[in-house]
DNA sequence: CTGAAAGCGCTAACAT
DNA sequence: ATGTTAGCGCTTTCAG
């Protein structure tokens, strides 16, 4: 592996030369600059990253662990702090840890050790147990949904409560009143929040909560689809269901249909997070829009200001949006409830 | 930011003998050895890997390069490859390059700066222009989903020409005699082959092939809906789709829809892939899977194996399974081929 | 079993 | 404008 100071001795200068007119240091004369570019080229130089970060005392590198890669919403998040890293000359490291936190502090450790320069976390579960960590550790690590009350750090999220309240909202004004929910079994705060906010709506309008309508997957369609099967199997089933993402919408919807049951005619359904193949779906699904992209791009962004010195918002959080598309329609048999509420058209029949 | 000599200080030894301890090495006292160790998880040591790798003359790291982590095809091979770097104990620089050539080359060369100990290219699009690169860098590097048939190269893929073939057979026996085909634009290996395949099996059975049946998107949906459009307007449109990959597949499907068709009785449409969600579809969608997860496996293991210092096989081909699923039928009005070929009962009508 | 010393590839004072 | 020297954090001979 060729060095500079092969190239040094290569130009008969020294490797201190090299180095400089190797990132264009005007300390250099123009012509020896060129005369040793030239030759780094010829001789397929290319600096070493580990020995400049040594000095350098940064790598350029940043650390972003999810839950899984193969979850679109994860993907969507990378895609956009990826967008932004490289508009800063950054590297990616990549690592995942399936919503068990003992990988999660792994993986973090890791990236430490490898002197990141600051770590991104999707869906953390591990919460407070960073404190101590990061007193040592010394990066800045930005939380990506999901956020720290009590704490001082840094996250983004969309506002969860709220999220789950216009989804149920949603349902409520088409005259819902059996409403489900299919939660995320892994305790992610997210996933409480929703929940929190499912019940808000519930109350507001004075809908009985019934226990036996909430189920858990865990984030993807297979699981989900068994959860809406025993959903499905009750005496008493719901008309409409809320999810906690858009994947296990997916798999409610196909168990409701292998249950014999159309979408939406016999079961409404709303997501959460509108993944790309979402309004593809059919029928196309009813969902609350996270600005995936957009969530990676700001905690990345916190993450850059953060390096540069500034003081970045602590805690942003974002609105999600209510898209209705064809997964959600009125219930089949209560017309009075869907006058009142849906059209406010105060004809309350 | 604590060093190993900082922990020696602290301990009253040498640096060398923190190294020692810190690696378990044998060669130390078990009862210095546990003194130091204590002290350095006191002080919340960890080693750094930069210096490490600098003496060591390795990272443990590898570079993944894909055109977009946000399609799920890369998000499940990336998956695949964590998978096995994790059991090596390596780490994943991750870099997307969306199809794009010139930024393909800059993603290699980052890593290549980052001096990690092997690289993999998913799509690749740079193809022979690797060679004088790879001369200079000396680092393995693997290729996924493309080949380099005159070099001695790495990769591992499908069999793209025979994936086109089942597919496109697998129409031809259900009676469809007007067969599109939704290629990709970028010109990648796969979707040459792929559309090779889709010839074959036209010619197999003297399907006059029609240029006019031909179209490309970019491998996403919203691309493969108006390539759709554009193919259902024709005066004698196709009776049946074979699309590039499952996300051209779902657009086109959402394009029939629009346009009034249902699938799959207007239009039988068949994927490649086999996507996490291609089976909650509705219709469920029948396509050709691709091993995506072991496919990323074995590229990263091929990858290990070489830097193990053996020497693994330089062109795995794996074959693509068609899953018939709910997507395809025979055309509406053409009973005589289905019982002629599909059914085989030599019933011929 | 431990320490001293050298060196990995690079940058940055500090001299010229 | 260029060279010399030191040092980033670590591992590894080589001596004891």
């Amino acid at each position: 592996m060729i060095s500079i100071k092969d190239i040094a001795r290569a130009a008969d200068v020294s490797h201190s030369t090299v180095s400089r007119a190797l990132r264009n240091s005007p300390l250099v004369n123009p012509e020896t600059s060129l005369r040793i570019r030239t030759i780094a080229q010829e001789k397929g130089y290319r600096v070493s990253a580990v020995g400049r970060s040594l000095v350098n005392r940064r790598t350029d590198t940043i650390g972003v662990v999810v839950t899984s890669i193969a979850d679109p919403f994860n993907a969507e998040i990378v895609s956009g702090i990826e967008e932004i890293a490289l508009t800063h000359g950054y590297s990616l490291l990549l690592a995942t840890c399936h919503s068990d936190p003992n990988r999660e502090m792994l993986a973090v450790q890791s990236f430490y050790e490898r002197r990141v320069d600051g770590i991104l976390v999707s869906s953390s579960r591990v919460g407070s147990l960073y404190r101590p960590m990061l007193a040592d550790m010394k990066v800045p690590i930005i939380f990506i949904n999901s956020h720290h009350p009590d704490d001082d750090m840094f996250s983004v999220t969309i506002d969860n409560h709220n999220a789950g309240l216009q989804a149920t909202r949603h349902l409520v004004q088409l005259g819902h009143k059996r409403i489900g929910y299919l939660g995320n079994q892994f305790g992610l705060q997210a996933d409480t929040q929703r929940y929190a906010g499912y019940r808000s709506a519930l109350e507001e309008v004075d809908i009985g909560f019934d226990p036996e309508l909430v189920v858990h997957g865990n984030g993807g369609p297979e699981n989900a689809k068994s959860a809406t099967a025993r959903l499905l199997a009750l005496a008493n089933p719901p008309t409409a269901l809320f999810c906690f993402n858009d994947m296990s919408a997916f798999g409610a919807m196909c168990a409701a249909r292998e249950h014999g049951l159309a979408i939406p005619s016999d079961l409404s359904v709303v997501g959460l997070d509108d993944l790309l193949l979402s309004s593809y779906a059919e029928p196309a699904l009813t969902t609350i829009r996270q600005p995936k992209h957009e969530m990676g791009r700001l905690a990345a962004g916190t993450l850059f200001q953060l390096l540069s010195g500034n003081s970045p918002e602590r805690f942003i959080s974002m609105r999600g949006e209510l898209i209705v598309r064809k997964s959600t329609v009125p219930p089949r048999s209560s017309a009075d409830a869907i006058s009142t509420n849906h059209q406010k058209s105060g004809a309350g029949a």
